[in-house]
DNA sequence: CACGCAATTGAGTAATCACTCACTTATCAC
DNA sequence: GTGATAAGTGAGTGATTACTCAATTGCGTG
């Protein structure tokens, strides 16, 4: 007898394949330009049940944002395992600016989260997120101007590569990156 | 006889509400998310006019990025007038500051912008005005390094005041905010 | 097999979306 | 006054929006 009926996944599992439509689909299109419709058919499932998954968009989109911080932290709590000071920096400014070079949606839904910042909910995860981050650094043996200038690089940097110009083309950008290493 | 009838304004001046209240609209809901009926409504024509004016949403969202580059430009030139080096930075610095925190619409405006780039059209307004910006504050007789540290400062100050943190109140970004003018 | 719970959806809701067409009316040069 | 032109809109287009309800079916436990 041939199987007919349909295996089921756990909602859990589910979750996540609904985060990870949703970080594309939120990188896109931004909180309100998104459609959970779109994010349902791209993460498999119907668009009631990722209502019953997540209650609200915006509770998704808090989730995904929040789900993209810890993350991030994790990418730089590895790459700065065992190591201190200015090595710290240097693995984990490589090991971010990679990720967001390969990974356009990470850097895109950046982004979106801080423009959604208006809405109290949103701003609170993005801020607790990004104090998670900093506070990280901060352990690292720096000097608290490291630890700015750090932040303040990645910031341009992040701006620079969303923008999609690349500096080894477009000249004011090339002299900006090729001198943010300067004393 | 009493007026009946309504008088009318030039189509540039029509231009100019649009722009005004696309401003607020797109800041705060994004491209996509950002609804015409409700610019058109906001600036006191009919939703059709508006397409007249500016032929589609996205022309619209354009036309108002490159509006906020050329003021953001203008506010830079302003600021530096008659200065060079170190007190033309300082002082484009500080009106760059108050011009964020007092009109948020600006920085979250300036936000949306970057979010949206991965439309080329878009990326292309962007890049530019950024470029813009870079070139005026190169012309300042600043080593490049000053040029690089003078814009990656003011992209993590974006985002400290777009996440809405308050640097007195909020430990972690009190201390990234402190030392940004540590050598 | 039967029971209960978790997974999952079809079919709807009223509202809103970007955008168009045909139409009216004000303004100005002559 | 008479046209020409620019300013302006009412009423619609079909598509899509976030979100809900009632219902069905897979699965583990007794």
């Amino acid at each position: 007898m041939p199987r007919t009926t349909t295996p089921r996944k756990t909602a859990d599992e589910r979750r996540e394949a609904v985060l990870a439509a949703a970080m594309s689909e939120f990188a896109a299109h931004g909180l309100d330009g998104a459609s959970s419709d779109a994010i349902a058919r791209h993460a498999g499932i119907s668009q009631p049940y990722l209502f019953r998954l997540f209650g609200t968009k915006k509770e998704l989109f808090t989730a995904t944002v929040q789900r993209c911080m810890d993350e991030t932290l994790a990418l730089f709590r590895e790459a700065s395992d065992g190591l201190t000071g200015q090595e710290a920096l240097a693995a984990m400014g490589a090991a971010y600016t990679q990720m967001i070079t390969s990974h356009p949606d990470r850097l895109r839904g950046q982004m979106q989260a801080y423009s959604a910042c208006d809405d109290p909910d949103i701003r609170e995860v993005v801020s607790r997120g990004f104090g998670r981050l900093v506070e990280h650094v901060e352990g690292l043996g720096l000097t608290p101007g490291e630890v700015s200038r750090f932040f303040s690089r990645g910031m341009l940097i992040n701006v620079v590569v969303a923008m999609g110009v690349d500096p080894g083309q477009t000249a004011w950008a090339g002299r900006l990156m090729t001198h943010l290493r300067d004393d």
